[in-house]
RNA sequence: GUGAGAUUAGCUCAGUUGGUUAGAGCACUGGUUUGUGGUGCCGGGGGUCGCGGGUUCGAAUCCCGUAUCUCACCCCA
C-alpha cells in the first residue's frame, strides 16, 4: 500500500472544519489590522533562502528539501514563509515604491526535521508582514495581533521577549563576545560552530554547561545603541500599558539570522517539546540583502498545526435532507425533487429503494435533519412526504 | 542525525510455555413479514498479524534487518 511520506498528513473531515475555521478567524483579524492577502511560490531558488534565513541556521544547514530540477536548477521546498515575500517584495519594486505595505499568507512549510508532538515535515504556518515602518508601534501592533488570533482560540501561552540589536549596535558587540568566547574552554561542538557564523546563537545553547561559561559573558542588552535601548523600552512600556503580560528573556535570540531588534515567542505549555506556537520579529536589514532598497520590516508565522492541537473539533449539528424512495417507480421524482431542494439546502438522496424504517434510520445516520420519502401512496397523490427529524412533525408537499 | 517504546479487522484492543480454520467491542452492511429513525433482536462482509529474512515439524508469538508511528534530544512555528 501507498502511504503519505514520513512526517507528511493528509487533512480529512472533521478534523480539517478547525482549520478552515481557524483560517477564517485569522483572517478576519488581521484584515482589520490593514493587512492584505500575498501567495507565493512554494518552491524557490535554493540560493534565496541561503542568503536570507542564513546558511549558519540548522533550517537552512540541514533541513532543507533540497534537490535539483530538471532545468539544472538548484531549488528549495520553502522551510519558512518571511523569505518568499521578501523576494517578492523586491522582485515587484514595492521598495522603490515605497510607503507601507502590509501583507499576510498562509500555506504549507517544509523542514526535513524528525517528526515529534507538534512537528511535521510539511506544516503550515499563518504570518504576516509589514513593510516600511520603523516606529516601535508597529512592533507591538504585530505582537497584539498574534496575542488577539492566540486569545480568540483561548490558547494558553507566555510572550517572551528580546530585542537582538541593530546594525550600530549589533557588529561592535559581535566582536566583543567573538572575542571572550575566544577565551572560553570547553564550549559544546554547536556553540565553536556559532562562534564563528553567528556568535549570538550560542545564548539559546541548551546545554547547562555552556550556559555557565557564558554567565560572565557581555551581554546583549548592556551593549544596545541608544535607538535600540529607548524602542526596547517603548515596547515594554506601551505593552505594560495595553495590559500584555510578557517575559523579557535575554536569551531569546531565534534561529533565523534575518531577526534584528525586536525578537519574540509566544510559547506554551500545553504542548509538548515543540511549544512555540507562533514566533517573529524585526528583520529590518532583509529587504537590502536580497537586493532591495533599505526597508524596515516586521513579521511573525504562527504555527497552525500547534494551535490547532489545543482546539477543540466543533461538533456537527444536524442540517440538510435525507431524500429516499420506497419503490422503483418512484425513484425519478425522487432525484428530481432532491435536485430541487438543492437549490436551498444539503440535500443527500439514497439511490437503493429501501423499506421506510431503513430510509430514516439512514437519515438518522447522515446527521439530516429531515427525511423525505415518495412511496407508492405519494406518487398516486402527487405529494413529497417529509419528516422533521427533530421534533417528530410530519408534512406532506404537493409536487408536480 | 541520536535514543526509547510501539505496529494484529475501518477504529480501540485481546491472543496462554511457539501448536488446528487469529478473536471481542465499536463501526459498516442486510434483515427483523409488506410505511416510522436515533437505543431491541438476528445475520453478513472484512485480517499476507507493518514489510523482508532466519530458527523450527510448526511462528502473530523467538532472533536479525527494515519501514512507519509515538515521545524525547536537537531545532523551531
Amino acid at each position: 500500500m501507498l502511504k503519505a511520506l514520513r512526517g507528511m498528513k493528509d487533512t480529512l473531515p472533521p478534523q480539517n472544519e478547525k482549520y478552515l475555521y481557524f483560517l477564517e478567524k485569522c483572517t478576519e483579524i488581521v484584515e482589520r489590522y490593514g493587512f492584505e492577502f500575498i501567495e507565493t511560490p512554494i518552491l524557490e531558488d535554493t540560493k534565496l533562502f541561503k542568503r536570507s534565513v542564513g546558511e549558519s541556521s540548522d533550517i537552512v544547514g540541514k533541513e532543507m528539501y533540497q534537490f535539483i530540477d530538471k532545468g539544472e536548477n538548484d531549488v528549495c521546498l520553502r522551510p519558512e514563509g518571511t523569505a518568499g515575500v521578501v523576494r517578492s517584495f523586491v522582485e515587484n519594486k514595492f521598495d522603490r515604491i515605497g510607503g507601507i505595505n502590509r501583507f499576510y499568507y498562509h500555506g504549507p512549510m517544509f523542514r526535513y526535521e524528525r517528526p515529534q508532538k507538534g512537528r511535521f515535515r510539511q506544516f503550515h504556518q499563518f504570518g504576516v508582514e509589514s513593510f516600511g515602518v520603523s516606529n516601535y508601534l508597529e512592533d507591538v501592533n504585530i505582537i497584539l495581533m498574534a496575542k488577539t488570533i492566540l486569545d480568540i482560540f483561548k490558547i494558553n501561552y507566555t510572550l517572551h521577549l528580546n530585542s537582538l540589536g541593530c546594525t550600530t549596535c549589533m557588529p561592535p558587540f559581535r566582536k566583543k563576545l567573538t572575542s571572550y568566547l575566544n577565551g572560553v574552554d570547553g564550549l559544546c561542538e554547536d556553540c565553536l560552530r556559532r562562534k564563528d557564523k553567528n556568535p549570538i546563537r550560542v545564548f539559546d545553547c541548551k546545554n547547562s554547561n555552556c550556559q555557565e561559561l557564558l554567565k560572565p559573558a557581555p551581554r546583549l542588552n548592556d551593549n544596545f545603541c541608544k535607538v535600540c535601548e529607548d524602542d526596547f523600552e517603548q515596547i515594554l512600556k506601551l505593552l505594560k500599558t495595553m495590559d500584555i503580560d510578557y517575559e523579557v528573556d535575554p536569551n531569546l535570540v531565534r534561529g533565523l539570522d534575518y531577526y534584528s531588534k525586536t525578537a519574540f515567542e509566544f510559547v506554551s505549555s500545553d504542548l509538548g517539546a515543540q511549544n512555540a506556537v507562533a514566533g517573529g520579529g524585526r528583520y529590518d536589514r532583509l529587504v537590502e540583502l536580497l537586493d532591495g532598497r533599505e526597508t524596515p520590516a516586521i513579521g511573525f508565522a504562527i504555527g497552525v498545526e500547534r494551535v490547532l492541537e489545543m482546539i477543540e473539533v466543533p461538533k456537527r449539528e444536524r442540517n440538510g435532507y435525507y431524500f429516499g424512495a420506497l419503490c422503483d417507480e418512484a425513484i425519478g421524482s425522487v432525484f428530481k425533487e432532491a435536485q430541487k431542494q438543492r437549490e436551498k439546502d444539503r440535500v443527500i438522496m439514497a439511490y437503493s429503494v429501501k423499506s421506510l424504517k431503513n430510509h430514516l434510520k439512514a437519515a438518522d445516520k447522515m446527521g439530516a435533519s429531515y427525511c423525505a420519502i415518495i412511496g407508492e401512496d405519494e406518487l398516486k397523490n402527487s405529494v413529497l412526504w417529509i419528516k422533521d427529524l427533530i421534533n417528530k412533525n410530519e408534512e406532506t408537499r404537493e409536487i408536480e
